[in-house]
DNA sequence: GCCGTTTTCGGCCCGACTGTTTTCAGTCG
């Protein structure tokens, strides 16, 4: 049984926690959580990389030890040390990290003082007023341990960035009804990660206070955890925790940046700014007593010798070196996508009817769509069989001539059978513009017979594009197992494409699948997947994920015109 | 435990808020 390196990552981490209860060195805690970050971080399975023999300890924060506890686990599945570790440390213990006010430390003292190892042992002593005796324990910290225990059971919960939108546009309108210099959301929101844990806004104003008192009185509150005179924090009714920050504005865009993150980004930063005898904080860029930039990012990425660096890159994968050797990306915007190359009908599972999609498409602007409804097997969708969609694409023929300023392509989203055969035959497959393949049933498949069935399906000459590539659903399906390096591989000889599905709760490839694609030389199309008209608007949402995948316009079909798009479509 | 074009030892990012204290530890981001 194959271990994944999210799968080791976790290892890691539980190390990482339990050696930070331990009371062990807080930079060897550290050490392991690097690695863990490393080792979720590379496209590339770590199994294979032991197997091919390369030398670990040149990933990052990856050493001699940690090199050989990988290759440990990569074998035998476990970690030594680890199982070591629990039976001196209780595993359980790991669990109460989770609850606000408790930490390292406090866990600890409850362990050796109260012998304290369960959620429920904790809720337990709280109640009786034990924990209230023990130093550095008071009434409200015992209360707050209560909250948090009653809160654990739906605790871990992200929101889709989509979701965390909506949110951020109600709250945002809110706030400006009281006068503001500067607003704007930091943090993961703004990098256009695909889940926000929370959400980082920062403000400026004449009269800060105004605006925490202001802040504290929005309608959707559910609990105001701290209001201080420059930060507050406060959860909402729907859990989400929210940050409200303040700074002068000569400090603007260094807490900008600061709260922007990632902390991983800002760690290097701040070495950098070590290098040249500067310290970076949130309030701006220090030689010694005297600030040198903070007013704007440029400012702060400028005074320690770096180029502007768009909040999408800011996760320290290779972003500072690609400014300094002047290689960042000039990243796709939603104003260069030109096309949509995936949706549905009424013909299948789809509510709108083709010439109302095509319409939709035209006032976004674009110039061209493919209409890909499924195919028989996806007999839940009504998926088409070969003279249904030759019915749909006579309509569509009718469509184009009377239809000004957008071209439907006819396309279809074709079942990848078990064995890698397509759910269409060749003959009608012959006759459509743009051919999209995809995996809907039977994900359990173990990794080599996931992957050799897309393989087969790529031998196929008709097809263009593998949508939606792993069939991940964000927090809900995991994605299939597929050697993601060889389909990229075969993708690219055979001049086939990857979907980039802008549906948020696919968002499939993920960014550092793109970022692999993008490496690799393989093109991408990001589409909607849109059952209606109004879904298709997620193309912003694509965007999103393509940008944190690096990518540029030119990385990207759909931004092609439609001359240039058909000759790409042509094998 | 990692890392090094000053270093193979001695560093390792930085500050706010809270609750408990009476100057600070712990937690959080």
């Amino acid at each position: 049984m194959a271990i994944t390196n999210s799968e080791i990552a976790k290892i890691f981490n539980e190390y990482a926690d339990l050696l930070e209860i331990k009371g062990e060195n807080p930079f060897k805690v550290r050490a392991y959580r690097n690695a863990a970050r490393t080792v979720e971080n590379i496209g590339k399975p770590l199994e294979e990389l032991v197997e091919s023999g390369y030398d670990l300890t040149k990933l990052p924060g990856i050493g001699t030890d940690l090199s050989l506890y990988i290759k440990e686990i990569v074998k035998t599945g476990k970690f030594s040390k680890l199982e070591q570790l629990k039976e001196e440390i209780p595993p359980t213990l790991v669990e109460m990290l989770s609850i606000e006010g408790l930490g390292p430390k406090r866990i600890k003292t409850l362990y050796e003082q109260l012998h304290i190892q369960s959620m429920e042992d904790l809720r337990r002593a709280a109640e009786s007023g034990e924990i209230e005796k023990l130093p550095g324990f008071g009434p409200t910290l015992v209360e707050k341990i209560l909250r948090g225990v009653r809160l654990a059971k739906k605790a871990g919960h992200r929101f889709k960035w989509s979701e965390a939108k909506e949110y951020v546009d109600d709250l945002l309108a809110y706030l400006r009804q009281i006068e503001l210099t500067h607003l704007e959301v930091a943090g993961s929101f703004r990098r256009k990660k695909e889940t926000v844990g929370d959400l980082d806004i920062l403000a400026t104003a004449k009269d800060f206070s105004e605006v925490i008192r202001h802040f504290v009185k929005y309608p959707k509150i559910k609990e105001v955890v701290s209001a201080g005179s420059t930060r507050s924090t406060v959860i909402l009714q729907n859990d989400l925790q929210v940050d409200l920050r303040s700074v002068e504005d000569e400090s603007y865009g260094s807490a900008l940046h600061y709260f922007t993150g990632s902390k991983q980004h800002n760690i290097a930063v701040r070495k950098l700014a070590i290098e040249l005898g500067l310290k970076v904080n949130e309030y701006g860029v220090f030689r010694g007593e005297q600030r040198i930039a903070g007013r704007t990012e440029e400012e702060v990425y400028k005074a320690v010798g770096l180029c502007y660096i768009e909040p999408e890159l800011r996760e320290n994968r290779g972003e500072i070196e690609a400014c300094k050797a002047g290689k960042l990306p000039k990243l796709i915007e939603q104003k260069d996508i030109r096309g949509d190359l995936h949706m549905h009908t009424v013909y299948s599972d789809g509510k709108h009817t083709i010439e109302d999609m095509a319409k939709a498409a035209k006032e976004m602007g674009y110039e061209y769509i493919a209409i890909t409804d499924h195919s028989k097997r996806l007999t839940v969708a009504k998926g088409l069989d070969e003279k249904r969609v030759l019915q749909e694409f006579e309509e569509i023929d009718k469509i184009n001539e009377k239809i000004n300023g957008i071209t439907i392509l006819k396309g279809m989203e074709v079942d990848i059978l078990e064995d890698g055969s397509l759910d269409m035959s060749n003959e009608v497959l012959a006759q459509m513009d743009v051919v999209l393949v995809a995996v809907h049933y039977k994900f359990n498949l173990s990794k080599e017979k996931q992957t050799a069935r897309i393989l087969k399906a790529f031998d196929n000459p008709h097809v263009n594009i593998l949508a939606h590539p792993t069939g991940r659903m964000i927090q809900m399906r995991e994605p299939i197992e597929i050697d993601m390096e060889k389909i990229l591989q075969k993708a690219k000889e055979n001049n086939i494409f990857m979907e980039i599905n802008a549906q948020p709760e696919r968002l499939d490839l993920n960014d550092i699948h793109i970022k692999m694609a993008k490496d690799m030389g393989v093109k991408m199309a990001i589409n909607t997947d849109s059952h209606n008209i109004f879904s298709l608007y997620y193309m912003q949402y694509g965007v999103n994920q393509a940008r944190r995948g690096w990518c540029e316009k030119d990385d990207i079909i759909n931004t092609r015109d439609l001359k240039n798009l058909k000759k790409l479509l042509k094998r």
